[in-house]
DNA sequence: ATCAGAATTGGGAGCGCTTCCAATTTTTGA
DNA sequence: TCAAAAATTGGAAGCGCTCCCAATTCTGAT
């Protein structure tokens, strides 16, 4: 294998200065086409590829992109929710350039934060994009932002929306909406399991859906909530617990698509029949809600949109530094999707 | 923001040279351990992180990895899969010091694979991981280990094990085990619902079925293969053809847990009795397996220790180049899980 | 023709690090 | 005690690229 070529290669070979090369490489303006072309040429004849590190340690931006996962040590909660996001960011940077590179970390180890920020500070990447629950620790956004790094927040809660661009779907409206949906069925007797703590956008979507049921005329006696963790298994767990009372709820509202997957077993478990006795929804409408039986009504979230979107709204900010940029949309639509696990409260 | 401080300004407040600095950066020899430590403090003072830019150019190795993944246009498939890789793959490379980089490309794109070479030649990464169906395409592994890239085949069938590193289990052996389960079972009437086309090792679970119903006396009359794509979808069609006969099978394989589930639910939708009328397996094990109802017997395969075992692999390649590596094991355990989607035959 | 101003090219200085090699100091063995 | 070998340090040359700035060539309007 001989040596791979250099742009000084390409330079000698199309007749040119590097410099001219350089500029050809870069789609710079002030070539002539003529040039452009044999530069072009001499490039393709010597299957010449730019080397990465030289061009950022000269450029001083390396076109990579970190996406932070949260992943807990043995869970592998939410893999449809992260790989989605993943892959529309991939997608999205592949488009436009850039490289993408997924660091996961543990949102119980402090440490961990720690290592974000060195991610942040160590200048190897053009900007990161934070997931929950990182994008609601709002020290972490400051330090981060604090050290001149581009950041984009995803499905971040209100208070990390006032520092620091994001991207996320209207959490407190999905709610509502579904909210209205079930009291519309005639439900009166809730329980939601919610996600884990200091994730805001979940606690948006429970404030969301007890406001529906207060326009209704309900009170917070009427839904009872209980704290799980996102995985399959704490649906499971917290299911039985809700689902086994006697005077049990006529519905049972679940912040993802995973618990309300676990909750569903649970209720077949102890017999119930799905959605006579008990109405169950979902969030996310991840590949989940349509594999369980029955097919779970949800809020369909395009979550490999808000990857993509998370990506071109922090390139934006990267390339229009300073100036007004092209502002994104932060907000994503989202839309109620019904489907098997709900119906009208027999009570009623 | 003050300017990023460099092994410069660390040499400086330590008094020593930067070659000094840049030793006990790399954990090198010959440094006194009193200097050392005079070095460390500077760093720790100034808050120092080295330039990875600057070290890949100096250095000529970049320390990153990259893992390409197949994701079809608008398919989802085998997420769980794909993120189990991925996170064992992210640990194992934090661990070793390194970066993973993911990759997409869309299998029945012909400009992907030449991307893919591209990776290879570019030398912006130490190596290489490839999962199927591209750890199966001849060519292209010949293509990456032309170029001089290090390599390493994920679940590859026996023609690239033979030219390139892998891991993976014996998927032969894996269906096997399978086929004798279900014959002890007492059935005699199969199906199975195969992988795309290219996926070797899923055609080598075939393959060690049909072995495993050789020994009990069937032909291959006894089974009807049809191929799948690995969709939930493909799964709820497919079986939809295969059930909806007047002679159906009692027993339904599934070359993986995604087309399981989408089996399980045309059976429900037809009102098939699971496992009574029908016995249905998957592969894999992923959480698919047990957020269906009733939950899927299966094969558990240690999809996150791929991925870890992978980049071991890969990073011993990088490291002992030319000498006797440390054999890594290639082989990676696997087991059937009996859930409750299995029964025996009542027929019989 | 003539010349200001724009467009196009090239020269060369780094970016921050590793690494070869030479210089210096310390250790070892008779 | 002293030379030879080993351990420790430092000097300096790049790695391959971008980008500032100066040099050159080309416009078009006088």
């Amino acid at each position: 294998m001989t040596k791979k070529p250099t742009i000084d290669d390409v330079a000698a070979r199309a007749g040119v200065a590097r410099t001219t090369v350089s500029r050809v490489l870069n789609n710079g303006p002030n070539v002539r086409d003529e040039v452009r072309d044999k530069v072009r040429t001499a490039v393709a004849e010597l299957g010449y590829q730019v080397n990465a590190q030289a061009r950022h340690l000269a450029s001083g931006s390396s076109r990579q992109i970190a996406l932070i996962h949260a992943t807990d040590t043995e869970a592998e909660p939410n893999s449809y929710y992260h790989s989605g996001l993943e892959l529309g960011a991939l997608r999205a940077c592949a488009e436009k350039g850039y490289t993408l590179v997924t660091h996961t970390a543990n949102p119980v180890k402090e440490e961990d934060d720690r290592r974000i920020i060195d991610l942040a500070r160590g200048g190897q990447y053009d900007g990161l994009i934070l997931t929950p629950p990182y994008s609601d620790r709002l020290d972490l956004v400051r330090a981060i932002i604090g050290h001149g790094c581009p950041l984009v927040c995803v499905s971040a809660g209100p208070e990390s929306q006032q520092l620091a661009p994001w991207v996320g779907i209207d959490d407190r409206a999905a709610g509502e909406a579904l909210g209205t949906l079930l009291t519309e069925l005639g439900h009166r007797h809730f329980a939601y399991i919610d996600g884990i703590e200091g994730h805001i956008s979940a606690g948006m979507r429970l404030q969301g859906f007890t406001d529906a049921l207060e326009k209704t005329g309900l009170d917070s006696t009427a839904i009872r909530v209980v704290r799980g963790n996102f995985t399959f298994k704490s649906g499971v767990e917290l299911a039985a617990d809700i689902l086994g009372v006697q005077d049990r709820p006529t519905a049972l509202v679940c912040a993802n698509d995973d618990m309300a997957a676990g909750a569903l077993l649970t209720a077949h478990t102890l017999g119930l029949q799905i959605p006579a006795d008990i109405s169950i929804t979902g969030f996310d409408d991840t590949p989940v809600s349509e594999i369980v039986w029955p097919p779970l009504t949800t809020v369909h979230q395009p979550i490999r949109q808000l990857g993509a979107r998370a990506v071109e709204q922090l390139v934006g900010g990267i390339q229009s530094a300073g100036e007004p940029r092209a502002s994104v949309d932060s907000y994503v639509a989202f839309w109620v999707v019904e489907r098997l696990s709900t119906a009208a409260n027999r009570n009623s």
